[in-house]
DNA sequence: CTATTATTCAACCTTTTGGTTAAGTAATAA
DNA sequence: TTATTACTTAACCAAAAGGTTGAATAATAG
């Protein structure tokens, strides 16, 4: 049970992984430029990209002979939304926070 | 360099932890009733607190014989950040988010 | 002082993690 | 067809994680 909350903490756990994760924020990347300023071997990043994968937080295509890797932002929210129920972000209306949010900024012009 | 949020993402990687940090919302809690409700041993349990105190989420206090498991909300809001300032929340301004979590609370009473 | 209670520590075990190098597969380019 | 490119897999290693039991420490109760 909660196995995938397990999952996703764990894979965020390592500094190597959320880099990652934050390059893919950009764009799709081969497993090859995720690997390219990493100072490990590309099996490592290899298995780095198939531990994100089990947790969800990617999903890779193929196409032809290279491997696309894909943020899967709805998995990172599984864990974002039970630290969110978690004491005082409690019911956190995200929503509501980025309204929030724009109003500050606009305030703040 | 981000070894705190390795740790903490880590520690939150195990429901066990997870579900300790749920029983210490309700109130601060000695060592063997921490332990209580679980099926392994006290040793095991003890093992888990201290990777819980080194990643901040916890801190533990002696008085007498009783060692106290305090919860530490302000570690976990470091990983919040991390999760909420990825991908939709870009540059969050956490004071902004205090503020806006204060509103929240006096409108929901 | 002696038991009891609360907790950790030490020694041990097994599995997982994070890394390596070398070989294997599969698609494309020449 | 033969390289080359883009990976993964296999075999290995050291260290860490998560568990065990049994002994040690330290505070309180009787």
């Amino acid at each position: 049970m909660n196995n995938n909350l397990d999952k996703i903490f764990a894979a965020l756990g390592d500094s190597t992984r959320r880099e990652i994760l934050i390059m893919l924020l950009e764009d799709d990347m081969a497993v090859t430029d995720v690997a390219e300023p990493f100072d490990i071997s590309l099996a490592a990043i290899s298995k780095h990209l198939q531990i994100l994968s089990k947790s969800g937080l990617i999903v890779q295509e193929k196409r032809g002979r290279v491997k696309w890797c894909k943020l899967q932002m709805h998995a990172m929210r599984d864990a974002a939304i039970w630290m969110e129920s978690f004491g005082q972000f409690e019911q956190l209306n995200f929503d509501a926070f980025e309204i929030f949010l724009k109003q500050e900024k606009i305030l703040h012009k």
